[in-house]
DNA sequence: TCCAAAGTGTAGCCTTTGCTACAAATCCAA
DNA sequence: TTGGATTTGTAGCAAAGGCTACACTTTGGA
């Protein structure tokens, strides 16, 4: 026998290899479009509050160089998620404007819920800064039910 | 005036823009040392369990190649998390012990902290592979609190 | 109007983190 | 003991995401 089960009211104590292979998998996939979240989220919100969203503006919230966000707004052309003339700003394409609205309202059930189980504003807003580029459905999902539960 | 305070009650539209960018930096700063976290508790973990740490068992538990765990592994003997001779295994530093402890205890916490908030097993496990890595010890206080409020 | 400041874009460089392909070392079983 | 399978290591490539330096537009105030 490889691979004896754990006994009952056992923590496991290291995944099977498979298993633990395909979860550090997918976190690096949601880590390769976290850049892209929260850009679509950025330009979104600047689009909202200020009319337009230019690469000097995005850069310096960002807290990069401006060549820096002038590439990756390139890689959200390539990726059919915003439109950008040369010296006329940059807009979100439909895909764009529902990627945006999805990391916002994510976003926003995150910091809820770090609230909720009592971390301080700042880090909550900081953390889940991080935080919500790994948050699943599943887990959204029950975020949810217990922000209800709550009231 | 340029940025009128939200009025009482209203929900951070916005942040302003030096906050925000030093919030985005530091996620990117956590971000970069993300790797060397899962690579030291894993090897941590196998130490445990198997009492020896392959290159090739590393690779297969993280899913990718066997070369890039060589690469990466090379990098935590640089930073003096690691000690490796050729074709004799991987140990940890105390730096690296240290690190693995911390690390493995605070997935530990965001694990339970998620299964607390109604999170599907499976989900928190997979979560927290990527969350962990942006949780400040602010949260893992608030975590803890929260955990023995519910007895 | 026009020119300097601000913004935009391009080029080239670096590191990280993946990969494949190939070469060298080790290990085990016949 | 030896030779094939496995493991380990190396080399070279690519993409992502940073940066600085430099050049070109645009824009606004004197």
């Amino acid at each position: 026998m490889i691979a004896p089960k754990p006994e009952p009211g056992h923590l496991d104590p290291m995944p099977a290899e498979p298993t633990q292979a395909r979860r550090f998998g997918k976190a690096r996939t949601a880590q390769a479009s976290a850049l892209l979240e929260d850009y679509a989220e950025l330009i979104a919100d600047l689009l909202a509050s200020g009319g337009e969203a230019r690469p000097t503006d995005i850069a310096r919230r960002l807290g990069v160089s401006h060549a820096t966000a002038i590439k990756t707004i390139a890689r959200l052309k390539r990726e059919g998620l915003a439109t950008a003339r040369p010296y006329r700003g940059v807009f979100l394409t439909e895909a764009g404007e529902q990627l945006a609205a999805r990391v916002k309202s994510r976003h926003l059930l995150v910091v809820a819920l770090l609230r909720a189980v009592g971390v301080p504003a700042e880090a909550a807003e900081q953390d889940a800064e991080g935080i919500e580029h790994h948050v699943s459905d599943a887990s959204l999902a029950a975020f949810s039910t217990f922000l209800k539960s709550l009231g």
